[in-house]
RNA sequence: GGGGUCUUAGCUCAGCUGGGAGAGCAUCUGCCUUACAAGCAGAGGGUCAUAGGUUCGAGCCCUAUAGGCCCCACCA
């Protein structure tokens, strides 16, 4: 056994300890050997971090629930599998790689594909190395044999077969539909990519001239009239009376030389604007269907950049920039009739919050319908479950409404489309290798499709793919399906769901059983972490001034479920004097150890003793209950709250006239009582705390290998002692009776009293008998006198009433008979309306008949004692008026 | 427009299936008591947003209202 330093210094600590279980392979996991020896697997796959940056505080709290079970099954005997790896983060990570080429002086079209991804897998290797090194210094016990990468050989494997086999399937398709494009990334984006928000526009009534009859127009309202470049037809509603009579006529298209039609659609509402609707089938979702149900040109009027593409006096010009001056023409011809401000909603960029361009381009799709039904089937089953249960109506909500996945991406970072196109004939072959010659024409010369898959298609088979699918691996054998999902809300859409259906689509089963969801980490006003606020805080900073205990501690307390949490360093200073507390009282017990053997039985333990013994057994089976349940606040609340108050607060001080007297012959016990209390202890907080636990685990007893491979404690029926539960109980409400009015007469504790102890009750009585020390060492008395009545005390005596008895502190000087009849008072009137409170409800027929009877007696015995109490304040108010 | 969620002590938040309101921080009063002043012992502080309802009993369930936040959505 080590001595320890006085304060907890967590730096070195923590890094020699992860060092240690590294070299031990105590995070390894391995299916062989957990079947082997009959264990049950239990399965994280972690959400892989993006090879983009550095770790944020919302992986930290991520990394920590799931490092948190994953330390709790372990010891509970699990074969326990945190499978780890990054992603490739396709368009975040090709955008940083661009950047950091152009800082260099680098142009990404120079480099050619072959030359770039060279660069993008130089980034990937040094971005990972510091991810995971990150994710080393906040203790994540993940199995880093098995690190695994999106883009890696397997996880490629697995995305081409995936994509072949939808693809034969016919949930793969290649079409030319209505896509979000970002004009500054150069690539497609799914709607899930697409964030909305409201922005301050104009919406600019346009007189668009009817053909053939001069003078009169059709009024359209638009916000976007530089896309009348595109136009194709005018739409009114078919039952809207003002217009029946234009349908089927041309209208000349202002600043062009085309004629569109008026069509009718239900589409059209009449109430809103003017009841058209100009229809640009090319750059607004809506109008390319309105546009495919009238069969009309679909006209592309932007390049991928948003520049013009017509010619004309507009071309070349940016998008805004050509409305700027389409408007004024407009105006110049009279034809803009009025400028109305308004606000709408405006998709953008989630990467780069540019304005996305709606345009129709040839993509590959999935095709969702199918798919999303038995991903909406296994929630309304219950084979999936989120945690908390309300998180599952997001996901409903989205997979019912779900429109097809855009898949194909415009970069070069990413996994490949699998297509091939004959140069000569362009036939097209989806395979798994490059054909050797087109099955159509027989040409030799075949290419392979430009473009990549989005960054979630490789995602959402992260739970399988790592483990070896599609091959028949043993991992899949055993691990699969995974157990946990640990993730935050706000990725519910892009990646849960996707993993939920192509699991079910591709191995029949779900991934995982729970979600467990969590909520965002937020400064300390509340605000959203991020770069351009720079409020961010570096967990690492956190890890470095105060430990990683420390950090995982404040993500941890007094945070719910799904809720999202504020970060303030406050909050990492308490942590960290909840580690220096555990470690001080680990530093007291091993000093005491030092000096003597801890030894004893069972029957050899003080009342103090089996108190907290039964307290820390019914501990051990709270905090399981709560962990089960993902409740991780609550368990880690009550791990603290036992430890601070119960056990050092209380039962070390209760303890220590014990170890100071050598000849006590219960010293054995009191020792072994502390030693086994205190390991309970750290076993329960462990997988909150796994450093601090560890080391002084470690120290206290040199056969322990390590508290991560020790079992998690267990309710036993052995240390339950309900009557030495009840008499400690008892006594600290005494102790705490004689400090209060200690305090309230300002004695200080060097001024040390005689305790009077006035009971009928001959249990109370012999319980005190044997706890006197408690109140001199607890309660500064120098003596305690029990009798049965209050012959001998003085009049000049100050007093307390706790349930059963009266105690008296002879304080001639101090007595003041005035405060003393208050403080009784004000405890009369509380006794008055508990028990008025109680007799309303015994006294209530319909509680009586309908309450439980568990309740009714938890009343009545509430009842007795109030009565008791009552009596004894009665009396004492009797002497003092005397 | 739809859906979700929140409103509890000065601040930040817990409160599990309904059964006498909790923590941390802050404040006040004593204590350097041989593990810990990053500590110990006391104390103050809340009509649990508002109004109804269900119930023997509501912070918790239901309805409405007010305010905050979030997500989804094709109203040009």
């Amino acid at each position: 056994m080590k001595e320890l330093e006085k304060t907890y210094t967590p730096g070195e600590i923590e890094s020699r300890l992860y060092q240690k279980w590294l070299d031990k392979k105590y995070f390894h996991a391995d299916a062989e050997e957990g079947k082997r020896k009959g264990k049950k697997p239990f399965t994280i796959v972690m959400p892989p971090p993006n090879v983009t940056g550095q770790l944020h505080m919302g992986h930290a709290l991520d990394n920590t629930m799931q490092d948190i079970l994953i330390r709790y099954k372990r010891m509970q005997g699990f074969e326990a599998l945190w499978q780890p790896g990054t992603d490739h983060a396709a368009i975040a990570t090709e955008v940083k790689v661009i950047n950091k080429l152009k800082e260099e002086g680098i142009d990404k079209q120079d480099l050619g594909r072959e030359g770039f991804l060279k660069e993008a897998w130089k980034w990937k290797e040094e971005y990972e190395d510091r991810i995971v090194s990150q994710m080393y210094k906040m203790g994540v016990s993940a199995d880093w044999d098995r690190m695994r990468f999106t883009m890696d050989e397997g996880c490629s494997k697995a995305v081409q077969e995936v994509f072949i086999r939808l693809y034969e399937k016919g949930y793969i398709y290649k079409g030319s539909r209505i896509i979000n494009w970002c004009p500054v990334c150069q690539t497609s984006i799914s709607d899930a990519e697409v964030e909305h928000e409201d922005q301050n526009g104009f919406f600019w009534h346009i007189n668009y001239p009817i053909v053939g009859e001069e003078g009169r127009f059709v009024e359209i309202a638009t916000t976007r009239p530089e896309t009348m470049l595109g136009d194709t037809a005018v739409a009114v509603n078919p039952e809207d009376d003002r217009y029946k009579d234009l349908i089927g006529k041309m209208l000349k298209l202002p600043l062009t030389d085309r004629e569109i039609p008026v069509i009718a659609d239900d589409y059209v509402d009449k109430e809103f604007g003017t009841g058209c609707v100009k229809i640009t089938p090319a750059h607004d979702p809506n109008d390319f269907e309105v546009g495919r149900r009238h069969n009309l040109p679909e006209i592309c009027m932007m390049n991928d950049d948003a520049t013009i593409n017509v010619p004309g006096p507009y071309f070349g010009m940016d998008r805004y920039e050509a409305r700027k001056a389409m408007v004024a023409d407009l105006e110049k011809q009279g034809l803009l009739v009025k400028v109305v401000p308004h606000s709408h909603s405006v998709g953008t960029h989630d990467r780069c919050k540019t304005t996305v361009e709606p345009m129709v381009k040839q993509q590959w799709f999935v095709k969702m319908e199918e798919m999303a039904k038995p991903a909406i089937e296994a929630l309304k089953k219950g084979d999936l479950k989120f945690v908390p249960e309300n998180f599952g109506k997001t996901y409903l909500h989205w997979l019912e409404g779900i429109r097809d996945w855009c898949i194909s991406r415009q970069l070069w970072w990413g996994h490949r489309i699998p297509a091939y196109y004959c140069d000569e004939c362009g036939e097209m072959v989806v395979g798994r290798e490059m054909p050797d010659q087109c099955p159509k024409c027989g040409c030799t010369h075949l290419t392979q499709d430009e473009d990549t898959l989005d960054t979630w298609f490789s995602s959402a088979l992260w739970p399988f793919s790592t483990l070896g699918w599609p091959d028949k691996t043993v991992e899949m054998d055993y691990f699969y399906p995974t157990s946990v999902l640990v993730t935050g809300y706000d990725i519910i859409f892009f990646w849960v769901v996707r993993m939920v259906f192509s699991a079910l689509e591709q191995t029949g089963t779900v991934p995982f059983h729970t979600v467990l969801i969590h909520g965002l980490v937020r400064d300390s006003q509340g605000r959203k972490m991020s770069k351009s606020l720079g409020n961010g805080i570096d967990p690492l900073e956190v890890v470095e001034k105060y430990g990683a205990d420390a950090l995982r501690m404040t993500l941890m307390t007094g945070n719910a479920p799904g809720n999202d949490m504020r970060f303030y360093w406050e909050r990492v200073e308490a942590s960290r004097n909840f580690a220096n507390k555990v470690w001080n009282a680990s530093r007291f017990i091993m000093m005491n150890l030092e000096k003597a053997p801890a030894d004893a039985s069972l029957d050899q333990l003080t009342m103090a003793d089996k108190w907290i013994l039964s307290k820390v057994n019914r501990l051990a089976k709270d905090v399981t209950e709560n962990m089960d349940k993902y409740e991780l606040g609550i368990a880690l609340q009550k791990v603290y709250d036992f430890i601070w108050e119960e056990f050092c607060d209380w039962y070390i001080e209760m303890v220590k006239p014990r170890l100071w007297d050598d000849g006590d012959s219960t010293k054995g016990a009191a020792l072994w009582t502390l030693k086994t209390v205190l390991i309970q202890s750290l076993k329960l907080l462990h997988p909150f705390m796994p450093f601090i636990t560890e080391e002084i685990f470690c120290n206290l007893q040199d056969e322990e290998e390590s508290i991560m491979i020790a079992s998690w404690p267990q309710f036993c029926q052995e240390w339950s002692f309900a009557p030495e539960e009840k008499a400690v109980e008892t006594i600290k409400e005494a102790v705490r009776a004689i400090r209060g009015v200690r305090t309230s007469m300002n004695v200080p504790p060097s001024r040390k009293a005689k305790v009077y102890v006035v009971s009928e009750s001959e249990e109370l009585l012999s319980v005190f008998e044997h706890s006197k020390v408690f109140f001199a060492t607890l309660g500064s008395a120098s003596e305690v006198i029990l009798q049965k009545d209050r012959n001998g005390i003085g009049d000049d005596a100050v007093s307390a009433v706790i349930p059963q008895a009266n105690l008296y502190l002879p304080f001639a000087d101090l007595v003041d008979v005035e405060k003393e009849l208050e403080r009784l008072k004000n405890e009369e009137k509380r006794l008055n309306g508990e028990l008025a409170r109680v007799n309303g409800m015994l006294n209530n027929e319909k509680f009586m008949s309908r309450a439980p009877e568990a309740k009714v007696a938890e009343e009545r015995a509430k009842l007795e004692k109030y009565t008791q109490m009552m009596a004894q304040v009665k009396e004492r108010l009797a002497q003092l008026e005397k």
